[in-house]
DNA sequence: CAGTGGTCTAGACCACAAG
DNA sequence: TTGTGGTCTAGACCACTGG
């Protein structure tokens, strides 16, 4: 018969916190002295505690207790799916079509968001993702063949890097970089979009550990919104 | 003398992972077998496991067991700090001006968002953040004063609508929709912007559980750049 | 129906950091 | 130094859901 779960007293505790039971700026009782308050073990109140501190409405540190954050920082979750998936959660008939794909010498800008060597060739691929068969997003990718070798034999023509990838590389770490920009002339030709529009993007580098897989830009075609929620 | 933490049996996991010792699609041993191999308790299992599934590394379901998906769906956290901390943070001199305050009716889209009828009024606020004294961020925004009665007799010239709400509207749920949009002349007028210049955007919704609390615009000034990690 | 993850408990020790 | 959160354990029961 165990009534009290630790939903429940995270709940009392976001009660607390929005009526100001807590105040902002507060200390907040001990885990113990709230465990025998309501009645559970301290580790139902440290789970549901460390989970506010995780979405960042709790600040809890060792020795010094845990308070009500003056201003708290709210931490939202991004899902970040495959392009395709995203397509076809939409309803919409994915396409994908390989628009080059080339060996080079990676320009500076790039050279230096990778770390690499300004000798160190590249694999950069150039694609464009569609739904139902209008363009959705331009993919302008560049990959290190040093951290994914298998990618030199891989055929990107029916699958697309973003997916091969995703599936070839695990990477152990990530930035993106949300912006916007204005559709040049031949971005503005393959997106099928006036030039001068404004464009949603995405600047997304990926390691493993330390070593550099890849970067890509994801342009989108106008009107697109990625969402979340808190 | 316990060497095993649910970090490494995390770590101990990933690996597995990223070798295919635990192929994509493939089911991984149940919770009590990998405790008795690694040597600790389930619960400790149990914790890393569950973290993975978190971030969408794994897949969970009772009975059916843990499986490492097919395509998995990578979770960002991005962190929503007010916009004074954002700047702040990027070591600017924070500046706030307050353009225009008004009670008056929605439009329609706005009614739409905040799922409320036409007619009622709703308090519109209009105001410039600035970074170093340029301008940093336009905020458009919505506020239902039905659901914080205390905002009509705020003094918004000093603080930020942004700011006092954090402070003073506990929400319980929130919509974010980043997205780009053109700076339009009165935009472009404000942000001392290029008319025409690409604009990051998020448009924001917060509720108190049912009860619709604010919409806002904000359109940042060119260049901006939100970013996230993983 | 039965196997799997989800969670609770009571107790213990530990790591960290404030004072 | 010492109080606080962080974590582990061993065992137990439960909830969900696949077969």
């Amino acid at each position: 018969m165990t009534a009290i779960t630790w939903q429940s007293v995270q709940a009392e505790a976001l009660r607390r916190i929005r009526t100001r039971e807590w105040p902002p700026g507060g200390q907040i009782p001990h885990e113990a002295d709230l465990a025998e308050e309501l009645g559970c073990a301290r580790a139902t109140v440290n789970r549901a505690l460390r989970d506010l501190a995780e979405s960042g409405l709790l600040e809890r540190r060792r020795k010094a207790g845990t308070r009500v954050p003056l201003n708290p920082v709210r931490k939202a979750t991004l899902e970040i799916p495959i392009i395709r998936l995203d397509v076809e959660a939409r309803g919409q008939a994915y396409g994908y079509r390989l628009l080059a794909r080339e060996t080079t010498l990676p320009p500076p800008d790039v050279c230096a968001t990778l770390k690499l060597q300004a000798k160190t060739p590249l694999i950069r691929i150039l694609a464009l993702h569609l739904a139902d068969n209008t363009p959705f997003c331009l993919e302008d990718r560049w990959i290190n063949p040093l951290a994914v070798p298998e990618i030199v034999s891989a055929d990107l023509t029916t699958i697309s890097a973003n997916e091969w990838l995703v599936q070839n590389a695990a990477f152990s770490r990530g930035d993106f970089a949300f912006g916007a920009t204005l559709a040049t002339d031949t971005t503005a030709l393959r997106l099928s979009c006036p030039q001068g529009a404004p464009l949603f993007t995405v600047d997304r580098t990926t390691w493993a550990a330390a070593l550099p897989i890849t970067a890509v830009r994801l342009s989108y075609a106008p009107g697109y919104q990625m969402r979340a929620e808190i």
